[in-house]
DNA sequence: TATCTTTAGTGAATTATTTCTCAGTCGGAA
DNA sequence: TTCCGACTGAGAAATAATTCACTAAAGATA
């Protein structure tokens, strides 16, 4: 059994843990289903890819599933879970209280996926006060630093112009951020402690675009 | 010289496309700081990658820049829209006009990226009718298949729930359209033909916590 | 109990992707 | 005009990712 990220071993390659979520995320379906076990051939053809794929990441972390039966659905949920660090709550920060920042911050899916948005920050003294999300209120992005220490905050949403994005991003940095969501189509010059993941649409459709004639 | 998808040459990495829209974003960028030209080493330190992948991966499409002086970024930019055929606006059609729906109809960077939301459908009877983005109105996604006609397009995006997105890409393909970009946490069965690309926070967030401790 | 079918886990083989390295070109400086 | 530093494009090498193919285990069936 492989012991993930113990001192001397291989990392995991990055591209399997981004394919973690997405199992995760379809077994999660599989289960409300009501289904209690699968195999890597039927996930695998849920998904497009070869059940091979699914068998080799998952062995990575370790043994979970049972020769000539598959795996128990609730148990690989529990176990990825455990692995994404998602056995839990984090608390994330949302920056831009827009038309986007709005939908965010709307977005019922989060908590049962393990997050939680517990502050919208704008700079806009027009939102500022504003209700927002489920309970919330948009507070002044100046407050950042006071924000994030309250809520112990380490990731953050950002759903800003592209103009204001590297500003953000680097204030976000310096109150202490490390994960950060960018909605902006721009990419961040950031340390290299900080992940950036993105997110722009246009990227996706332009990647469409070159199949079609 | 390669020409791309000449008959009998091999296809061009998916990945590699996937790269040409962010190079593309970022030349744009750089014009619009006025600048003129840049060099694959500039481009890679913007993006984090090595100028090495930058020359290979243009260099599946032909030769664009100038040895000694690297590349003019207003030709380049042009080059890439060729490339992925977005010299020209495509019209998409937008289902689901809730929180995020909304929040893509108001979008203004579409435009100038080569993609124009022409038409968004909706099943709630209270928000047919409804304006939306700019200079829209909501219609009856029972009227798909006419829409679709009128408007001649052939992308969508869906900003519908999880329970309906199955649904609702099956009467998408089934009206004609080949490429969707699916904002719901599902992987969705679809034909062949048809490409899929999605976009899921969640995946991102669940990518990111992994490395969190 | 013996046999058959299904399926996980895994090392080896294959395929894909990235990086290295260098020849050749460009533009500017001497 | 010649030389020099900067830079591309591309083949070779290295690395990474995926798939193959097989062993062994589990449960079902006769």
């Amino acid at each position: 059994m492989n012991d993930e990220r113990a001192p001397g071993k291989a990392p995991i390659p990055d591209i399997v843990i981004g394919r973690l979520p997405v199992y995760l995320r379809t077994l999660r379906l599989l289960a409300d289903e009501g289904r209690e076990v699968t195999s890597s051939q039927e996930l695998g053809e849920h998904l497009g890819i070869s059940s091979a794929q699914i068998r080799k990441d998952l062995s990575h972390f370790g043994e979970f599933g049972k020769q000539g039966t598959g795996y128990n659905i609730a148990f690989l949920c529990q176990q990825l879970q455990k692995i994404l660090n998602v056995d839990r709550i984090w608390p994330v920060i949302l920056v831009g209280a827009g038309s986007l920042g709005t939908a965010i911050a709307n977005y019922q899916e989060f908590e049962s996926s393990g997050f939680r948005i517990v502050t919208v920050l704008d700079e806009d003294p027009q939102k500022i006060g504003q209700p927002i999300g489920d309970g919330l209120r948009i507070e002044d992005f100046a407050d950042l630093n006071q924000q994030v220490t309250e809520s112990n905050v380490r990731i953050a949403v950002m759903a800003v112009p592209a103009y204001a994005a590297q500003r953000v991003a680097s204030q976000l940095i310096e109150a202490g951020l490390s994960s950060i969501l960018c909605y902006a189509p721009i990419t961040l010059a950031v340390p290299s402690h900080v992940r950036v993941e993105y997110i722009d649409p246009v990227v996706h459709f332009q990647h469409m675009t070159y199949y079609l004639r």
